[in-house]
DNA sequence: GCGACAG
DNA sequence: ATCTTGTCGC
């Protein structure tokens, strides 16, 4: 099994990995709309981690849109880039995620990420970094509130309210995907509007409160951690 | 200065 | 994220 390196020139502290996210911040793409829900791909990304061992473990997992299909499945292990940090996520599981990616033979279509995009300290989270990396379509749909606020939206599943940055900058949405049960915070990652932001979550949230995608890729990159500790040491 | 804080 | 059994419910 192959080990992803940490790649040369990373962000070797806190400072140097903000800049980084400033300056990649420009090259994010949000006046698009983005691939129509409902069709083509949709990919999930997810992690796990062993801290112990300094291992992380990515999945992509690629679902037919349309029928929620899983289409192809690529892992990869690696060893954790950087510490957790509240704003800086994404130094902590990229290298790991673009190798889970790049190993993907088909068209990954949208990037479904657990975690946000825009809705970020310096609207560049996750989902937005891994967009712009890529050149494909992202998105962020998270299960916490992170720093933001949010009037409860309705009760019904579709229903949502504005996730509010400073109490008044809407970044994301706070998304109802089951009747009665706690929304998901939904926020635009890279080349695709919110409204179809929610769309896609909607349409991939049907049966749980959290996407196909994530729940498959969560599940997956599990087993690949456990598997990467079994046959490793 | 202190607390909160995606995963 | 992760540590963790049984339990309630579809």
């Amino acid at each position: 099994m192959t080990i992803i390196d940490i790649p040369a020139g990373w962000p070797a502290d806190e400072a140097a990995a903000r800049a980084l996210q400033r300056e990649l911040r420009g090259r994010l793409v949000l006046d698009e709309p983005g691939p129509e829900p409902g069709t083509g791909h949709v990919t999930g990304l997810d992690v796990a981690y062993d801290d112990e061992r300094d291992l992380v473990a990515a999945a992509a997992v690629v679902l037919d849109a349309r029928t929620l299909d899983v289409v192809e499945e690529t892992t990869a292990v690696g060893r954790v880039s950087f510490p957790y940090v509240p704003g800086l996520l994404a130094f902590r599981e990229i290298p790991t995620v673009l190798a889970a990616l790049d190993s993907l033979t088909v068209d990954p279509g949208l990037l479904v990420c657990d975690g946000y995009g825009l809705a970020h300290p310096r609207r560049f989270g996750l989902a937005s970094h891994l967009g712009v990396l890529t050149g494909l379509s992202s998105i962020g749909v998270a299960k916490n509130p992170f720093t933001f606020t949010y009037d409860q939206p309705g009760p019904d599943r579709g229903d949502f309210s504005p996730l509010l940055a400073d109490g008044a900058e809407e970044v994301g949405r706070a998304l109802r995907t089951q009747s009665g049960v706690k929304p998901v915070f939904v926020s635009v990652g890279h080349r695709v509007s919110l409204a179809h932001a929610c769309a896609h979550t909607l349409l991939l949230a049907q049966r749980y409160r959290i996407p196909e995608t994530t729940r498959h890729a969560d599940s997956l990159c599990r087993r690949a951690l456990k598997a990467a500790l079994g046959g490793g040491p």
